[in-house]
DNA sequence: TCTGGGGTCCTTACACTT
DNA sequence: TCTGAAGTGTAAGGACCC
């Protein structure tokens, strides 16, 4: 470990919810939930103001709406969120090329390598600077944590959370770390927990006091050892830049179960062919086809086959995963199937001596389906979706608040704006279509679909602050949640 | 109360090769 | 030629992460 806290944890407050707020003006203080809304979904975020009522992450929905009926629900937009956390990167690419992306709202940055900072001091300022600029370029808060190793730099980001900075001195890394609960390390989910727990051991001390031979019997060697370490506060993994993805899968979970065998199959090929499609984008083949099967009581298992040689050939993995699903009973009804590839590479089998065969047309939008029918609107099937943007020939831009019943409810505001009035109108009015998210932040840098790297310098949060959206969006106020009528799906 | 989607890594078991 | 040990690849499942 290193002996200067250099590396950098950056962790976008509750970000899809954030992100919603700030474009939504009617939605902020409010709490709102961003999630599948189908009856198995689940929730991806919640806004602090959701938190409150006991609502968090993986929750189902259901649960969530007896939680908090009054809160706003709605489908992600993963397209308008990879927007804005492309302008996020590329401000932490000014600080140092060692940045490690984990999700869209999250990354790891080694300061050090960059030369943004070589003590606590410098350190400090980078993070703060950070922060602002963050603020400026989108609008939104984030969280940053700074200390010398990344498992205490998330930590760290943790315990800053919301919208704050927090760094951990060196030298003070055991103490802070004995107090805590053993779930706090990475790695420790569920499962460890409750098996540590079941052994008597519930801190991250107990867990140092335990020793490197127990950890390893209860959990087996790898995870054992990494235990131990991390308890010792020892992590000396390096900052990563480039992640080569070393599978690619897609799968779909139904709103009812799937009995009919004959559909199953169906469902199977539609699965191969959107996987060969985001193969193909990803310029990759691979050599093992693996078909996932959740049954109706919850039971997953897996069956895999191995070909000779990579392949992108939809002909090939469709006939795979078919092959698969011959070695799997499915009475009882399917809740979930999927199809993946792994063994990748970046060439295949037959381009040696054969032309690849193409990919049938997708029938419906696939990936990313949600952000799909938002964002190529819905004039064949006039499907609104809740959160979605829409433009009208009268009223402008809006949001849609609801939908059933043959009407559509819409909000009209944008991220600019006071908080709009809402209409209502027939779902197939001519009127009405569908429209691309608006920028968050106004003014002349970082165009939204822009470059994301050659981006212009970041303003200043005085600058910011003029443009009319000074309210921070994502900042949790007050105990709120009741938005009249209630943004929801539901008829 | 009823559990998404897209990944990574680890463990165990077994078949096959040397 | 037979046999056992070690190494390697494959398959399946599980835990974890965001």
């Amino acid at each position: 470990m290193r002996n200067a806290p250099t590396i950098l944890h950056l962790d976008m407050d509750a970000f899809y919810a954030s992100v919603e707020q700030a474009s939504k003006p009617s939605l902020r203080g409010k709490a709102v939930v961003v999630g599948g809304l189908g009856p198995r979904g689940v929730v991806a975020t919640a806004s602090y103001e959701a938190r409150v009522f006991g609502v968090h992450s993986a929750m189902p929905m259901a649960q969530a709406r007896r939680l908090a009926p009054n809160a706003a629900y709605l489908v992600p937009r993963f397209t308008l969120y990879r927007t804005i956390s492309d302008q996020v990167m590329a401000l932490l690419r000014q600080l140092s090329p060692l940045v490690e992306p984990l999700s869209l709202d999250e990354a790891f940055v080694d300061l050090e390598a960059g030369g943004a900072a070589r003590d606590q001091e410098s350190a400090r300022r980078a993070g703060e600077k950070l922060r602002a600029d963050i603020r400026a370029v989108t609008g939104l808060t984030g969280s940053v944590g700074l200390a010398a190793s990344k498992m205490l730099a998330k930590i760290a980001s943790e315990q800053a959370k919301p919208d704050g900075l927090r760094l951990i001195e060196p030298g003070t890394e055991r103490a802070l770390l004995a107090p805590l609960p053993v779930r706090t390390l990475p790695g420790v989910g569920p499962a460890t927990g409750d098996h540590l727990r079941r052994a008597g051991i519930t801190t991250v001390q107990e867990l140092a006091e335990a020793g490197e031979d127990e950890l390893v019997r209860l959990l087996g060697k790898a995870h054992g050892q990494a235990l131990y370490a991390m308890a010792l506060a020892r992590d000396e993994r390096p900052v990563v830049a480039e992640r080569e993805a070393k599978s690619v899968s897609v799968e779909d979970t139904y709103d009812v179960d799937i009995h009919d065998r004959l559909r199953v199959g169906l469902e199977v090929q539609r699965l191969a062919d959107r996987c060969v499609r985001r193969l193909r984008e990803a310029g990759l083949s691979g050599r093992t086809i693996v078909l996932k099967v959740r049954r109706y009581d919850f039971s997953t298992l897996t069956r895999s086959e191995t070909l000779r040689g990579p392949t992108d050939d939809p002909v090939v993995i469709r006939e795979a995963a078919a092959r698969l699903l011959d070695s799997v009973d499915t009475t009882g009804g399917v809740r979930l199937l999927g199809v993946g590839v792994s063994g990748l590479a970046d060439y295949t089998q037959e381009d040696l001596f054969a032309q690849s065969r193409p990919v049938p047309a997708a029938e419906e939008p696939e990936e990313g389906a949600v952000e799909a029918v938002v964002e190529r609107a819905a004039p064949a099937g006039r499907e609104w979706r809740a959160g979605q943007d829409v433009r009208h020939t009268e009223y402008g831009h809006g949001w849609v608040q609801g939908s059933g019943l043959g009407r559509v409810t819409v909000r009209f505001e944008t991220p600019q704006s006071a908080p709009g009035r809402v209409r209502t109108f027939f779902v197939d009015d001519p009127a009405l279509a569908g429209a691309e998210p608006l920028p968050l932040v106004t003014g002349p840098p970082n165009p939204p679909g822009g470059d994301p790297h050659g981006g212009a310098p970041p303003r200043t949060p005085e600058e910011a602050a003029g443009q009319g959206s000074s309210e921070p969006a994502s900042l949790p106020k007050s105990r709120s949640g009741t938005l009249g009528g209630g943004a929801t799906s539901r008829p």
